[in-house]
RNA sequence: GGCGGGGUAGCUCAGUCGGUUAGAGCACCGGCUUCAUAAGCCGGUUGUCGGGGGUUCAAGUCCCCCCCCCGCUACCA
């Protein structure tokens, strides 16, 4: 029986480009789409650029453009690189159209009329030389817990603390340098907690999310009441106003889920078909495709407003890990972070549909990216295996056709015909990596027929001629049930394989019949063997991207002593800086007197009970002076490596009551923490006690 | 610390309801083959299944304790 299903993938955002860690879930949700039409399913799939909120319009004007300008570029670039890929959308529509507005419109009714919307007064940062509230990415300051310089106002980039702009210290506001004032502002919010019951009944027992984030959901919201929704954000804010709250806009947050819906709408305007027919039809399957970073959204609020909004909720939530490429978050400073359109200019989209399709499974686990692990699964499952059958028999027969009736091959082709429900199934769950290894089994069988018949031998022979087309129709056809298996991952193989024998492939039960008689055409190159030589390339492009991307920040930062410590070639990174930028309000040389750095010796160090990260250090500042200071650096130093060495400790900075005792300064470092903190060290000669200008 | 997920061959992983001598691919070694994109075929090596205890006729699998890794979260001034 047909099913109608309507499959999503999460809608990239439009201030940056598509890159390999995106592509697990495109290539994830595309793989099982092809596959469902392929079955022969009413299937399609939605998405959508993410359009709205406050990064883009930093982007904007930071490029001195409209918005509009700078989404309708982002947007097709993202189409360009799905193309590429070979991701299929039935449409691809935009959070920034009419269709979106109106159906956050409906959707803000219903939850209107559901009395779910509260209004609260907020205290918010507001600009009095603009005149306009801040949005949390329009301040920066001091964080309060961490206290590293230049943080937006919704959480820490170093200490990734999340918190109120109102909580941090000297806010400025970006858009002219000045100090905000508190002033209140009227909010609005979703009352959520309305709906615990039912997202508690839902989440547990609905089957639509895997077990590990039921549990996720159970543990971390579904225990306390769940929290309300701040979906407004004040003017000026690069998204939709909120028609019956002028001057609000909704939350990119808000309106971004609701692409989903709007994206289905264009399709719908565009062939005919009922909207109703797709999200209000409990006949219809909804799968949502996303990483396991946004899940709170999906899992919570999304299903929430379908509710509330008369919508179906969605059958599946698959969720999937992120990528790391051999072994480790992807880095710009190692070449790992790799955009689309660079590892198309070096490498077949074909490898990575593969790779990730051998890697995936149905659970929410990280997937690596090992790129020698990468290079030997390619060239020896798809090029030495699969490939290969198809390269030692059609040359044999080009120009020729397959035998007449298909010639007896020992029940291969009937046992690759019955693993065509096993390896269905494995699709169907998400369990790609199961799939693959059935379907390598019959790609070793094949090649183990011809090896066993020897036609290159029979070819000799004239008088064999009619053997030698039968022992290659039989590996053809092997061939050609494979290309089908492998069709949603390799949709080009299964064409050229359609091309090579003359037969389109164009629907999954083209494995369960022989084909025969068919005329076969010269054999082309399916897929190349991967050099290792291409791979390097792609990583070295890689860093050359960020290079151009960071050059104009170095030439007008202070590059010169990075230039130094790089051991004179010059070429850092500019990772950090993008991570982190610099500061760009000045300090007088008064402000920076404020600070009172001074020369410290460690005279003890130790570990805190209880405390994960926490090292507890006795400092000398010289004679009797002792200060007692808290460190998060324990993942990075050991207590008695610390003994005796000099640091550069915050002196002047205002104690602070922690958990485990009063901390009484702070000491310097640099790195993104955890394992990666480096302390800040005088050159020797220098004596606790000393100031540091 | 709390919650979640893991720990199986050098690497990446599979192991269903507990059931024979614990598997696959890659890598490695030996042989065969030379039609094929230095591809293919046959054979071989590799494991205290994180550690310890328990239940059982039988434990990689179930239960308890501990160790380690990852993620979220909490004090990282």
């Amino acid at each position: 029986m047909s099913r109608r299903i309507l499959v999503t993938a999460a809608l990239p955002y439009a201030n940056g480009h598509i890159h390999l860690g995106h592509l697990v879930e495109y290539a994830q949700t595309d793989i099982w789409v092809r596959f469902q039409k392929l079955r022969g399913h009413d299937c399609r799939f939605f998405c959508a650029d993410d359009t709205h909120g406050t990064s883009i319009m930093i982007r904007a004007r930071q490029e001195g453009r409209r918005e509009e300008d700078v989404i309708a570029d982002m947007r097709e670039a993202h189409l360009r690189d799905f193309a590429g890929f070979d991701i299929e959308f039935d449409n691809y529509g935009s959070t920034h159209s009419e269709s979106n507005r109106e159906l956050c419109a409906e959707f803000w009714a219903a939850l209107r009329r559901a009395d779910m919307i509260v209004a609260r007064d907020v205290e918010r940062l507001f600009d009095p030389e603009v005149g306009t509230f801040l949005a949390d990415r329009f301040v920066r300051g001091t964080c309060p817990k961490c206290g590293t310089e230049g943080q937006y106002g919704d959480g820490c980039e170093k200490c990734l603390s999340n918190y109120a702009p109102t909580d941090l210290l000297n806010p400025r506001s970006t858009l002219s340098g000045a100090t905000p004032e508190l002033r209140t502002s009227t909010q609005l919010f979703v009352r959520i907690e309305d709906l615990h019951e039912f997202l508690g009944t839902w989440t547990q027992t609905s089957g639509a999310l895997q077990p590990e984030i039921a549990n996720y959901l159970q543990g971390h919201f579904l225990g306390e009441p769940l929290r309300d929704w701040d979906v407004s954000r004040p003017a000026r804010y690069f998204g939709f106003e909120i028609p019956d709250s002028p001057g609000n806009y909704w939350y990119v947050w808000f309106d971004a889920p609701i692409g989903y819906v709007a994206s289905t709408r264009d399709w719908c305007d565009r062939t005919g078909e009922s909207l109703d027919g797709w999200w209000k039809n409990p006949d219809c399957e909804i799968h949502h495709f996303i990483g396991k970073d946004i899940t709170y959204f999906h899992t919570l609020f999304w299903p929430a407003m379908l509710k509330t909004a008369g919508y179906q909720l969605p059958t599946k939530v698959h969720i999937h890990g992120f990528l790391t490429v051999d072994g480790e978050k992807m880095s710009k400073s190692r070449g790992t972070f790799i955009r689309g359109s660079t590892y198309l200019q070096h490498l077949d989209p074909a490898y990575l549909r593969y790779y990730f399709a051998s890697k995936l499974g149905p659970r929410v686990d990280d997937l690596d990216l090992n790129l020698e692990d990468f290079r030997n699964k390619i060239n020896s499952d798809l090029v030495g295996k699969v490939v290969n059958i198809a390269s030692r028999c059609a040359r044999l027969l080009a120009g020729r056709s397959l035998s007449a009736a298909y010639p007896e091959d020992g029940g291969l082709f009937r046992e690759g015909a019955a693993a065509s429900e096993r390896i269905a199934a494995a699709y169907e769950n998400c369990d790609y990596n199961q799939a693959m290894r059935e379907i390598m089994l019959l790609a070793d069988r094949a090649n183990q027929y011809i090896d066993a018949q020897q036609p290159w031998t029979l070819r000799k022979d004239p008088a064999r001629a009619d053997d030698v087309q039968n022992i290659c129709s039989v590996a053809l056809n092997l061939f050609r049930q494979i290309a089908v298996y492998l069709a949603p991952v390799l949709p080009r193989l299964a064409r050229q394989t359609g091309e090579l024998l003359s037969a389109p492939i164009e629907h999954w039960d083209a494995a369960q019949q022989p084909l025969s008689g068919t005329p076969v055409n010269e054999f082309q190159h399916l897929l190349k063997r991967i050099e290792i030589e291409k791979v390097n390339a792609m990583l070295a492009d890689s860093q050359d991207d960020l290079a151009k991307k960071e050059a104009p920040t170095a030439a007008a930062g202070a590059a010169v002593v990075g230039a130094e410590a790089a051991g004179g070639s010059g070429q850092d990174s500019g990772e950090w800086l993008e991570k982190e930028p610099l500061v760009a309000d000045l300090c007088t040389i008064d402000d920076f007197t404020k600070v009172d750095l001074r020369v410290a010796r460690v005279v003890e160090a130790n570990h805190v009970q209880g405390a994960d990260k926490l090292l507890q250090l006795t400092l000398s500042l010289g004679g009797d002076v002792r200060r007692n200071v808290f460190a998060g650096i324990k993942a990075a130093y050991a207590p008695e490596q610390l003994v005796g060495r000099l640091v550069v400790v915050v002196a002047n900075l205002a104690p602070r009551k922690m958990k485990f005792g009063v901390s009484e300064g702070m000491v310097c470092a640099a790195g993104s923490g955890g394992r990666d903190v480096f302390l800040l060290a005088p050159d020797s000669g220098a004596q606790p006690g000393q100031r540091v200008h």
